[in-house]
DNA sequence: GCCAACGTTGGC
DNA sequence: GCCAACGTTGGC
């Protein structure tokens, strides 16, 4: 759709300011993490290099719930919250040379990367980290831990039917209603403090990177479809399960990072949608 | 079109 | 820094 018509080059620039590219190796690496999220507001997502991911994302409608995810960090997890403001359109940064997410193989009259405009919603009020999510996945029961007894046993299955803990490595991914609906409650409530996660859980990790694991629509639920589309990989993915988040790129081109500066840095965003 | 080798991602 | 999972590339 669009086109760069609305999307001047210049229109990433803010996105810029307050991430960074890293360079090392060979790999240029963008950081950008629930703050630089927070202060910019709306941001294209731009980098998805993964035909599974990009076919979710063209199926996005402005709306569409997103669930922010800091991946390639210390502590991965869920930051935030965030919602589709403009459906897909072609990812600019695939035609630029200069840039990190540059794809000598796609041509502005056959665009191939697409990407959303993501805007952020809120943070999540307690970091909702992978290892918590991983620990409730695995645990044998049906039931969750005491302390976040308040999912119920509902919450448990939700949890562990998402990719993000299926799967791993999809930069984009669909996220149900009923997991929508958990990881939301775990971070208004918390409580996993003294659970022995292995890593920290209070979000205030360090480097943090931009991920985010894709929204439901609100409203209207459409069909559920969700797990109908998968997609069909066009050209090349075919492996419908594998792809798990992550958008690459190219091999030198830059790819998304994070590492973090003392602090915080997340890096990619992954959105997904669920119908 | 299939398959092996290789490169990347991303959690730990 | 290591390792496992997965995607992509390229030969046949």
């Amino acid at each position: 759709m669009s086109r760069c018509a609305n999307h001047p080059y210049d229109a990433q620039i803010p996105k810029y300011q307050s991430s960074k590219i890293v360079k090392s190796h060979l790999c240029h690496i963008v950081q950008f993490g629930v703050d630089d999220f927070e202060s910019v507001k709306t941001t294209p997502w731009e980098g998805v290099r993964n035909f599974e991911a990009r076919n979710l994302m063209k199926e996005m409608v402005p709306g569409d719930k997103i669930l922010f995810y800091h991946s390639n960090c210390k502590n991965p997890g869920i930051a935030g919250f965030a919602e589709v403001s403009k459906e897909a359109y072609p990812d600019y940064t695939a035609w630029d040379s200069s840039h990190p997410y540059f794809d000598p193989k796609t041509k502005q009259d056959d665009p191939k990367w697409f990407m959303i405009d993501a805007t952020f919603v809120s943070r999540a009020q307690h970091f909702v980290p992978l290892s918590l999510l991983r620990y409730i996945a695995d645990s044998s029961g049906a039931e969750p831990p005491d302390e976040v007894g308040y999912i119920g046993a509902k919450g448990v299955k939700a949890i562990k039917a998402m990719p993000l803990v299926t799967r791993g490595r999809l930069s984009v991914q669909r996220v149900d209603e009923e997991a929508w609906s958990v990881v939301q409650t775990l971070a208004e409530q918390g409580g996993w403090e003294d659970m022995p996660l292995g890593k920290k859980s209070t979000g205030k990790g360090k480097s943090v990177k931009k991920a985010a694991l894709g929204g439901s629509r609100q409203g209207t639920k459409e069909q559920d479809g969700a797990e109908q589309d998968e997609e069909a990989v066009s050209e090349g993915e075919r492996h419908p399960q594998a792809a798990a988040s992550r958008a690459k790129k190219r091999k030198f081109d830059g790819a998304q990072d994070e590492q973090g500066s003392a602090e915080a840095a997340p890096r990619r965003r992954s959105a997904r949608v669920k119908k």
